[in-house]
DNA sequence: AGCGGAACCTGTCGGC
DNA sequence: TGCCGACAGGTTCCGC
């Protein structure tokens, strides 16, 4: 589910209600999504914790601590973070509920039980915070460097877009709009774009994930916001999931393709 | 360096 | 109706 704008319409919403509110308990109901760590340590060191502030890091949900320490989270395909007034008892797919001061409910769930949540003294000591790569909204995220990045390596744009070590964010749905707004193939070895289609491949990164983000993002079958409204950018797709489409620009059918085990779609004729 | 495959786990959908 | 395979927004690890 949740790519950059996603996770960024999540961490907006928590924002505005989180920072202040303290934890009175917590409730581990699927052990594993806590990466190893014991449950009762897990519980143990976020009781009486208070949230200073909710930060993005490419995919990640960073909560920052009043303590000084951080609870990461990473959603994978289908966690969600909601804030609700408490349950009798936890749905089928709650995985950890952490019961407010205001008595409320800060509720991670998630279906297929990818998600993880962490707990750090500090974030460059969390090695899969520490891999990744450049922010998109970054001020170092340029065109030139972006040009640069790209020459390193022959690996197709498509699985180039998506390492998180290169730039943290993209996933399926944005690397493939992203693509077709650049009007590259996902199938172009990345050191043979030139300096002029690097630049497009730049402003279509920012261009696209600004939208998707102006429309809380991309609800396809299970992303809810914190509220468990929808995002809206799905109406605006353009070719993800729209095989044999005509594409809006030129009316030729939307082709899919398998790379690195994952479903590919573009304009085989506007991507080049 | 880069690829394919498998693994983590659950649910849905389409075909027969 | 039922069974079976394919597929799903992600990441990591292993072998070639």
């Amino acid at each position: 589910m949740p790519e950059l704008p996603e996770v960024e319409t999540i961490v907006r919403e928590l924002k505005a209600a989180l920072p202040g509110r303290c934890v009175l308990g917590v409730r581990v109901f699927r052990p594993d999504a806590l990466g190893g760590v014991p449950v009762a340590h897990f519980r143990a060191s976020l009781r009486g914790e208070c949230f200073a502030g909710v930060e993005r890091r490419g995919k990640f949900l960073v909560f920052r601590l009043t303590s000084g320490r951080f609870l990461v989270g990473h959603l994978r395909m289908t966690g969600k973070f909601a804030l609700v007034s408490r349950p009798a008892r936890p749905a089928p797919h709650h995985r950890v509920w952490f019961e407010l001061d205001d008595g409320s409910l800060l509720v991670f769930q998630d279906l297929r039980c990818f998600g993880t949540l962490a707990l750090a003294e500090r974030l460059e000591d969390y090695p899969p915070l520490a891999r990744l790569g450049m922010e998109p909204f970054s001020r170092r995220f340029t065109a030139s460097w972006l040009a640069g990045a790209l020459a390193a390596s022959r690996t197709p744009l498509k699985h180039w877009l998506m390492d998180q070590g290169r730039i943290a964010g993209l996933g399926n749905i944005y690397a493939a709009e992203i693509l077709f707004a650049a009007h590259l193939s996902p199938l172009r070895p990345s050191a043979e774009v030139t300096g002029t289609e690097a630049a497009r491949l730049h402003r279509a990164v920012r261009r696209v994930l600004r939208a998707a983000i102006g429309k809380n993002g991309t609800t396809i079958s299970d992303f809810r916001r914190v509220d468990e409204k929808r995002g809206e950018f799905q109406d605006f797709l353009r070719v993800y999931g729209k095989t044999g489409e005509p594409c809006p620009v030129c009316r030729t059918p939307i082709a899919r393709i398998r790379q690195q085990q994952r479903s590919s779609f573009y304009c085989p004729t506007c991507q080049r």
